[in-house]
RNA sequence: GUGGGUAUAGCUCAGUUGGCAGAGCACCAGGUUGUGGCCCUGGGGGCCGUGGGUUCAAGUCCCACUACUCACCCCA
């Protein structure tokens, strides 16, 4: 049996990454008064091909999708946005005072592995709803870049770009087609295929012909209309005024039909081709496309799988006592029972029959504070022997002074 | 979906013009009758990715497949 394509196994060896990540994660989101909110990994497949996008490559090629038993159809979440906002309708969170949800967890895109890219794969994702000042578009861009520092992820740019909205797009992008098909002989294949599908995508193309095109290319600044231009200067400033460096990037552009106005990325040169470690942007036309009330929303996401692997290794010990029984009796066993009761410590029972020195060596290798000798003499008085693997000391100690000892320390 | 690279011990990888399957790390035991790290000695472990072909002989050469990986596409 193997693990399914694009999958992985996250192991007890790397678990304290993980621990750590959320934990900062948490903290800092909680910090700035943002509520965690968890939604089903499985959704109706009509709510992406909705809020995604009909024509985005993740829900043509991308998504999970299966029939259930009552022939439903349904879809594994490949975002989490969509999700948010339908329980924001669904349980008239507009009710609520506060309108700042995070969430932490899964998703799933069909698609072919990469580095800094899997099947299932984790984010970290936050959306407000409700909030159409400029401040909280700054205050999102703020919130991920501390989220990032204190994580101690350096070597980062904040690319931001203002995508118009419903009103001045549609414009812009006939513009760019006009445009872009006075020069199609000088396009690559799959810019000649964007041209109708998604024009936008060919500012951001790779390709070297592709972009001494796009450089002379119809910008969106003169296409805005004066509430998309209004919008992203204010932003700007707040950016400023929060002291935070940006890169004005007119070719960013993101892969999600919902996204309105402002958007930005955070991106690092360390991980290959799948440099974006958070990105996001407002999507004002989302929630009414939903169902609900037009209201205004923004969110990010992060990928955790690709902050992790920015994330230094910190070593620790991972266990407080190894208790090493040299008896068959259950001294041991009950000595280990009142630590775990009295000093709520990691505490590894060793149950293998195995010499002391290779008991030791484990103890060692695991990475433990303090080993427990129990055998029969320690039985006979009463008493346990313990190693403090750190100092390289060791110490009889009678029992009751010794859990007496062990309560103390840890206060 | 498309292209490149890789596939040998648990892990990282050697393996010469085709000629007995290797190292380091890890694991186990001993050196030390109840004491870790350093050192020394020994040990267990392999369908050499799968299937075919060439050959007296294939880990090595050829073909196909599969998996992994990097990149494109796209995205966190």
């Amino acid at each position: 049996m193997e693990i399914l394509r694009g999958f992985k196994d996250i192991l007890p060896t790397d678990i304290k990454k993980w621990h750590k990540l959320e934990e900062i994660a948490r903290n800092t989101l909680e910090s700035f008064g943002y509520k965690e909110i968890r939604t089903p990994l499985l959704e109706k497949t009509r709510l992406f091909a909705r809020g995604v996008g009909e024509d985005t490559d993740i829900v043509e090629k991308e998504m999970y999708t299966f029939l259930d038993k009552s022939n439903e159809s349904v879809t594994l979440r490949p975002e989490g946005t969509a999700g948010v906002v339908r329980a924001y309708i669904d349980n008239h969170l507009e009710n609520l005072p506060y309108k700042k949800y995070y969430y932490i967890g899964a998703m799933f895109r069909y698609e072919r592995p990469q580095k800094g890219r899997l099947r299932q794969f984790h984010q970290i994702g936050v959306e407000v709803f409700g909030i159409d000042n400029p401040s909280i578009d700054a205050e999102i861009v703020h919130l991920d870049k501390t989220m990032l520092e204190k994580l101690k992820i350096g070597d980062l740019r904040i690319e931001i770009n203002n995508i118009g909205c419903d009103r001045c797009r549609p414009e812009y992008i006939k513009k760019l087609q006009e445009y872009f098909t006075q020069h199609k002989d000088k396009l690559c294949e799959d810019c000649k295929r964007r041209l109708n599908k998604n024009p936008l995508r060919i500012l951001d193309c790779k390709n070297k012909g592709c972009k001494t095109v796009a450089k002379d290319a119809p910008k969106i600044t003169d296409y805005a209309c004066d509430n998309c231009k209004n919008h992203f200067n204010n932003v700007k400033k707040k950016l400023q005024s929060l002291n935070i460096e940006f890169i004005e990037n007119p070719y960013l552009v993101r892969g999600l039909d919902y996204y309105t106005k402002f958007v930005f990325e955070i991106i690092t040169d360390k991980l290959g081709a799948q440099g974006t470690v958070s990105a996001g942007g407002r999507y004002d036309g989302l929630i009414e496309q939903l169902g609900g009330k037009a209201t205004p929303g923004i969110g990010f996401a992060s990928g955790c799988e690709r902050l992790i692997e920015l994330m230094d290794e910190e070593k620790e010990l991972l266990f407080d006592y190894y208790i090493a029984n040299l008896s068959e009796d259950d001294y041991a066993l009950d000595i280990a029972s009142k630590l775990i009761n009295l000093t709520n410590k990691r505490i590894y029972v060793e149950y293998e029959k195995r010499s002391l020195k290779s008991m030791m060596k484990k103890a060692d290798r695991m990475g433990t504070r303090f080993v427990v000798i129990v055998g029969e003499n320690e039985k006979n008085k009463n008493s346990v022997l313990v190693k403090d693997m750190k100092n390289s000391t060791q110490n009889e100690y009678d029992l009751k002074i010794f859990l007496d000892n062990e309560v103390k320390r840890w206060l």
